[in-house]
DNA sequence: ATCATATTGATATGTTATAACATACTTGAT
DNA sequence: ATCAAGTATGTTATAACATATCAATATGAT
């Protein structure tokens, strides 16, 4: 399933399985998946849309778990380092990673109605830009694919 | 060529036809293409850099066209409505479109050492990404493609 | 001429992100 | 046990990006 955020599912269980592979992977790569950082992954899996840093942050600090940005950024910082969190270039704002894979190109569907945002699990298509990058010399490090639209929901709600 | 800005070019003849072609587009759709709007443009097309919209402001201002934030704002948000310019999501910055088509899909190679920016005439390869819109149902209205990496004379000079 | 609309001028504020510096906690070597 | 090095946090301040609001002016249509 591709857009798992755009349908019903046992979220809980969603959360916990998405939580049990975070330790395990921080486990595997000697990363700290310290208290601030495992509750920010959380607070991000709650929901399946993108939260801005001071978003997060306010949770953060109704929790004491913090209170100043750069508690949020940090541990932002290491979420998308660590592949379990990504920045959504076009909201500034940041999702957890649905996926369970390691290193991957993620793209996003991003609803502008109720925003949800859909990480599609495509092992990425070498599209023309790859094609134009190489005929250009142009070594590509990173891609960022976002798409935003309506999700299957919203479009009803709308007229 | 795709990724003309990385190379060598007759480049005051590639701002002129440029802003030949706004100036028409503009006559056509019935656009105001004001001072500070040709002004900002033409700054945008000096470079084939991402400008943020405080450098595009500094050089109004130097210019006496404004000093303002909402003077670069106003400019850059009317040359992106139009299809003059385009916002580089990744960079929070603006870069003047290299395509004279109409609507399109722009697709970005950004180099991180020089930040160069090449757009891609990629009339659009439909990747995994809207196949995975369309078995989700979700309605794409816009595309946000970025690459970022290392153009050539970049990766010579990069040890 | 009058009215509606679009543009500009100006001030203030909101939002996102990082710099800079100090302190505490781990970890591994002696 | 002690130390040094590295990593993580706490804290303050500020940089960088973006918009809200309202008044003034210009433009164009009736
Ligand atoms: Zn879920
Ligand atoms: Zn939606
Ligand atoms: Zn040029
Ligand atoms: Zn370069």
């Amino acid at each position: 399933m591709t857009a798992l955020s755009f349908c019903a599912h046992d979220h809980a269980a969603c959360v916990a399985d998405r939580m049990r592979h975070a330790r395990e992977h921080c486990a595997r790569e000697g990363l700290k998946f310290t208290p601030v950082r495992a509750r920010s992954l959380e607070i991000l899996l709650q929901e399946h849309r993108a939260l801005g840093a001071y978003d997060l942050l306010a949770q953060l600090s109704r929790e004491n778990l913090g209170s100043q940005p750069p508690v949020a950024y940090r541990a932002l910082d290491f979420l998308v380092k660590a592949g379990l969190a990504h920045k959504i270039e076009a909201l500034n704002a940041y999702v957890a990673c649905t996926h369970s894979g390691t290193d991957h190109t993620p793209a996003f569907l991003i609803c502008r109605g109720c925003n949800v945002v859909a990480e599609a699990d495509t092992a990425l298509s070498p599209g023309r830009l790859d094609v134009a990058a190489a005929a250009a010399g142009f070594e590509i490090e990173h891609t960022v694919i976002e798409a935003q639209g309506l999700c299957p929901s919203c479009q009803e709600t709308a007229t």
